[in-house]
DNA sequence: AATGAGCTTCACATGTTTGTGAAGGTTGTG
DNA sequence: CACAACCTTCACAAACATGTGAAGCTCATT
């Protein structure tokens, strides 16, 4: 099982990656995150290089230029890349922020919870508690409301989970 | 503001109700689930009703019966409808599943995760861990894996917490 | 100031998804 | 045994989303 890296990669272990790339984006798309933007985004996590121009993720992923520039546009809004430029070079360079980047992920999770929990509580405000789907409602909330502390909960303590995990190896 | 229910509610706040299920439905679009099952499970959560037929689903919501015919198919599969027949009666019955609502919502997340946490395995065994691809791979499985238990336990635990919690009035 | 690399924007063709109307099957009732 | 209520299936029209090609813009270099 050798290394595939972008620099002296065959065109079979190119292969190899886009098809993963491809299968990975798949599962990021049922997740809710739009083709491309998923597309680039396994890209260039599983990709060797650091960061990425955007002529290199179409170069890497087969795509058009076009199809990049909104890709990365969404994925810098959203903080999965970050815009990078060397000085005195004409393209920008986008970098996965490690660090965050799987805390980020998760909070765009607690977003997506947050606007469950204002939805159902206008709902309540509208509708009223007293009667069988406002109970209904009520029960609702306070679930998404647990979930949403779970969740903050463990992306608090990521970091130190982290360290704990010893680097994991191949699984079957 | 006085409960709405489905018996005796005026025009208006029938537009109020389907104007909220309408609402709350985009947010579990958003979250990945198909519009017209949104919408159903929405309204028969939002609405006084303890059980529904498909002909009070399709009246209700002011669709066509086929397109309940498919949402109502999809939600049972899920789990958050059930299907009922009061003996000596024509049509199908849909109850929702009140008890293990939200447990089988978060069982659907559950499962998300677990396709992410395979597909990033295979692209480890596919690509190995030597190459700094690999090891971003790696540590997203183990960040997964991370919220993967999280999720289970918040799950088992919520039985227990929801009767911690009091009955929520409305909120601002 | 002119050049050209590199990125972005725009209009469009393609493909997918969605809900409807109409026809068909099934089951209890007179 | 015919009828009627109810649900489902199917083919279709409309709406929506997606990625491409072409044109245009920006900015470092000469």
């Amino acid at each position: 099982m050798g290394g595939v890296t972008s620099v002296d990669a065959t065109p079979a272990e190119r292969t190899t990656l886009l098809r993963f790339v491809e299968r990975f984006a798949l599962a990021l798309r049922e997740a809710g995150m739009a083709p491309m933007p998923a597309r680039v985004f396994a890209y260039a996590l599983s990709d060797d290089a650091d960061r990425y121009t955007a002529a290199e993720l179409a170069e890497g992923l087969q795509v058009s230029p076009a199809a990049i520039s909104g890709a990365v546009r969404q994925l810098v809004q959203i903080g999965f890349l970050v815009r990078e430029r060397e000085p005195g070079t004409r393209s920008d360079l986008y970098v996965l922020d490690d660090e965050n980047l799987w805390t980020r992920f998760t909070g765009a999770e607690l977003g997506a919870l947050q606007k469950f929990e204002d939805v159902v509580a206008s709902g309540i405000d509208l509708l009223g508690v007293d009667r069988p789907g406002g109970r209904r409602l009520a029960e609702t909330r306070e679930f998404f409301a647990f979930l949403h502390e779970v969740l903050a909960d463990a992306v608090a303590r990521w970091p130190e989970e982290r360290t704990r995990r010893p680097a994991a190896g191949t699984a079957g």
